[in-house]
DNA sequence: GCAAGCCATAGACAAACTTCGAAACACCAG
DNA sequence: CTGGTGTTTCGAAGTTTGTCTATGGCTTGC
């Protein structure tokens, strides 16, 4: 099988389908080990002011110049965005002069449903 | 009661009133680093799996000894309770000879409100 | 071609994290 | 009180992470 990547990204398609709602069942070891990384990826503060400002940005998309007052330095910054890609949280696209990031709607609402859960008949 | 905490314990009203939906507006500082600690609880496999079976087990609370099969010693899975205890994830309870944990449904909520965010009216 | 601006990469270092075994603590049954 | 079981705390590796400064690559404008 060739799930072996040449590139650390965590893929839209993985991302959505890595999560049955964290009350439905235990999770497996496999599915926790996928899930954790898109956790871990919003678990520093930092990370999750960027992607914050990210995707409340007009269009759910910004420019990397737009969010880069969080108080640390710009290749700090720019090492954060690239972490949230990998986590397949954000993609990139170069457009002239800036870069601009976008948030990907789906791995937002696998994270929801994975939070939300079913209704909670407790 | 005093209002300085000897704990580092996030309580639920804190976790469940720090966060706006991420697309809704750019976070602030403080609600990041509430917010981050939360996902950064989750950020790991280990933890993942263990909220998950608190989370999934009749009436959303289990004993330790119910859910420390995941792979790693005992002191560890105690280790990474107290963490998600810690987070405001989590609350335990002695009941005998057994420590319970139980999930906290408003920070839950919270979260899954913060991912799922508004209509997404893109 | 050349300078300027925006962004990414490389290397380094301190801090935090995960994990373990050993020991200590808490509770129950005789 | 004593022994046994369940859980937490302690001290110590080894690894990972967050941040910086310095440098390089790419695009635009003159």
């Amino acid at each position: 099988m060739s799930n072996v990547k040449v590139l650390p990204l965590l893929e839209p398609d993985v991302v959505a389908a890595c999560c049955p709602p964290l009350n439905e069942r235990p999770m497996s070891a496999e599915e926790a080990e996928v899930a954790a990384k898109m956790f871990k990826a919003l678990g520093d503060p930092v990370r999750l002011r960027l992607f914050s400002a990210v995707a409340s940005h007009e269009g759910g998309e910004a420019c990397v110049c737009d969010i880069s007052d969080v108080g640390v330095s710009q290749p700090t910054v720019s090492h954060h965005l690239k972490k949230l890609k990998e986590a397949g949280l954000l993609s990139s696209e170069r457009r002239g002069t800036w870069v601009y990031y976008r948030v990907e709607p789906s791995v937002l609402a696998a994270m929801g449903a994975l939070l939300a859960g079913p209704a909670k008949t407790v």
